[in-house]
DNA sequence: GCCGTTTTCGGCCCGACTGTTTTCAGTCG
């Protein structure tokens, strides 16, 4: 039996979920909300980690307890803590908390009062107007319990981070027509570059009378006002995104952007910090007892504490705040130091512009090679190219080649792995690339032994150079294919292959724990846009901001490099 | 339940908005 790091993090969250409608001791919930986080940010899993006799409790915010928690779920697959806890709390308690505006206290009390323990009582007592009439309850909140409950019918949902870019740039553009109005910057995880935004933050600064807010509330895309304040409103949009406006005087305007920015459990650790130095962090400020004495930039802020900057992307308290301390940050990758793209596709297959159309576009980014990669004879659906196909556009790229200055095309292939880890072209044509990126399109749930098995054996073939999309997940569509990544990783390194993240803004794959995993265990990442088209290969940049989070540095990408020296490390021995 | 330049006990981040309240609890981020 295999238990997911994720279903160990599932576990305690549910936990703490029960121990907060219990009344139990806050720090204590949140103690199993911090170890849940932790687990679910891990890149090996658990239950590898305890067959080679590691310390769990080493791990942040697992002690003895938790650690021997964890190995009793790997153990039999169950908690038994957990199950004397569903037997005092009903399991449906825990649903009500999450509708907005019912937290612990008040499910409580809908339990103890008026005996609810589902969404289906709930609609029936706030129907019968009974809610109203529990004390700390009144008709309003009855009211938004009922709203709460028919909008659940549309679930709950992340949003894509390049969804709410284009969503975010036209409302802080709205803003910034607004008089008075000064700085508009959107903060949260939209500014840390997460894959995927559950609402938006966005932080103004203004002159007093400024009608930022009411103009703000008023915008055309809002659908419904949540709350709205003189330095805080929230409203939801048509889309469904959730966004908040929060105003601050422009002293403070470093102090909230750090603080909105978060993440939270950041700030938390750095806020910590800060008390130990008889400091008080807050959106205003950092206050020695009523004096500030720092607000106005982020950069402040870390020099009150005693830390370097430290980029937002990297503000998730994995590890960021230690290294800053230690001055060991390190110097993240940017957009500007990608030389060139190592996988896109033409009209050959399934892409929609030609090769001198995705040359020039690839020039006009300033790119030094781009490397074609069209889909071989597999994937039928895309009508991928067999040997003959292939040899065909090989001869184009040269001629093209000839002609081209300042760009050159790399002859590339993205070659299917088969399900026996064979890959899909033979390899008298393979020996004539620069370079060919495998992936599986077909077989992503054969489990976790058998695919692991798969890509290393197609990684035995001295043609395989990068591996893409290296689990097949799409975000909000299909799950990442169970694969063991340490041992993919393991594998690619000692046969100087390579993983990519690839930049399409629905795959983000290898992720930004996979990225961390990937450097420190010394292997290269080719960040790659995978784009169908000219317009495509600017989403390169999603790719960027997963590597930041992921700690990488122009050092462990493949493609911060020029050709000459990219070639090198392309060559196998 | 975790953690330690306050180290094995006693802390554990901080403020805004809402609704139900006569001064604040609950919720949220």
């Amino acid at each position: 039996m295999t238990v997911r790091n994720a279903e160990i993090a599932e576990i305690f969250d549910h936990m703490a979920a029960l121990l907060e409608i219990q009344g139990a001791n806050p720090f204590r919930i949140r103690a199993y909300r911090n170890a849940a986080r932790t687990v679910d940010d891990l890149p090996r899993s658990l239950e590898a980690m305890i067959s080679e006799g590691e310390d769990l409790s080493k791990l942040p915010d697992i002690g003895k307890d938790l650690a021997g928690k964890i190995a009793e779920i790997v153990d039999t697959g169950r908690l038994e803590a957990l199950e004397e806890m569903e037997k005092q709390v009903p399991a449906g308690l825990v649903d009500l908390t999450r509708l907005p505006g019912l937290g612990a206290k008040r499910v409580r009390a809908l339990h103890d009062e008026l005996g609810i323990s589902g969404l289906d009582e709930l609609r029936r007592a706030a129907k019968a107007g009974h809610i109203r009439e529990l004390s700390g309850f009144g008709a309003k909140t009855e009211q938004r319990i009922l709203e709460a409950l028919s909008r659940r019918a549309q679930e709950e949902r992340r949003f894509l981070l390049s969804d709410v870019e284009d969503i975010a740039d036209r409302y802080v553009d709205h803003l910034k027509a607004v008089s008075g109005v000064r700085e508009v910057v959107a903060a949260g995880s939209y500014r840390r570059r997460k894959e995927t935004v559950g609402d938006l933050d966005i932080l103004v600064t203004c002159k007093k009378g400024s009608p930022v807010m009411e103009r703000f509330v008023e915008y055309d895309e809002v659908d419904t006002v949540l709350s709205q304040g003189t330095t805080r409103s929230t409203v939801v949009l048509h889309s469904g995104l959730q966004v908040d406006l929060r105003v601050v005087a422009q002293v403070s305007y470093g102090a909230a952007l750090y603080y909105f920015t978060g993440s939270k459990a950041h700030n938390v650790a750095v806020r910590t910090i800060a008390v130990k130095k008889k400091l008080k962090i807050n959106e205003y400020g950092v206050f020695k007892g009523k004096r500030r004495v720092a607000g106005k930039t982020e950069r402040e802020i870390f020099r009150a504490v005693g830390l370097p900057y430290i980029e937002p992307e990297l503000r998730e308290n994995r590890g960021e705040i230690e290294a800053a301390r230690k001055r060991r940050l390190p110097r993240l990758v940017s957009s500007s130091d990608i030389r060139g793209d190592l996988h896109c596709h033409t009209e050959a297959t399934d892409g929609r512009n030609s090769l001198e159309e995705m040359a020039s576009a690839a020039k006009a980014l300033g790119y030094e090679y781009l490397a074609i990669t069209d889909h071989s004879k597999r994937v039928a659906v895309t009508h991928g190219m067999d040997e003959a196909r292939l040899r065909k556009q090989l001869e184009a790229i040269d001629r093209l080649n000839s002609r081209l200055r300042g760009l050159r095309l790399l002859k590339a292939m993205e070659v299917d792995i088969l399900e026996n880890g064979k890959l899909d072209l033979a390899d008298g044509v393979l020996k004539d690339l620069d370079l060919t990126v495998c992936a599986i399109h077909i077989g992503l749930g054969i489990g976790r032994d058998k695919q692991t098995e798969r890509i290393i054996r197609a990684m035995d073939n001295p043609h395989f150079t990068i591996l893409a999309h290296p689990t097949g997940r799409l975000i909000n569509q299909r799950a990442a294919s169970d694969i063991d990544m340490e041992r993919v990783m393991e594998a690619a390194v000692e046969r100087g292959c390579y993983l990519e993240l690839n930049a399409q803004p629905e795959r983000l794959d290898l992720d930004d724990v996979h990225c961390r995993m990937a450097k420190d265990m010394g292997l290269k990442v080719a960040i790659s846009s995978d784009a169908h088209s000219a317009d495509g290969l600017g989403c390169l940049r999603f790719g960027v901001d997963q590597g930041r989070r992921g700690w990488l540095e122009a050092e462990d990408v493949l493609n911060a490099r020029s050709w000459p020296k990219l070639r090198r490390l392309l060559a196998r021995s």
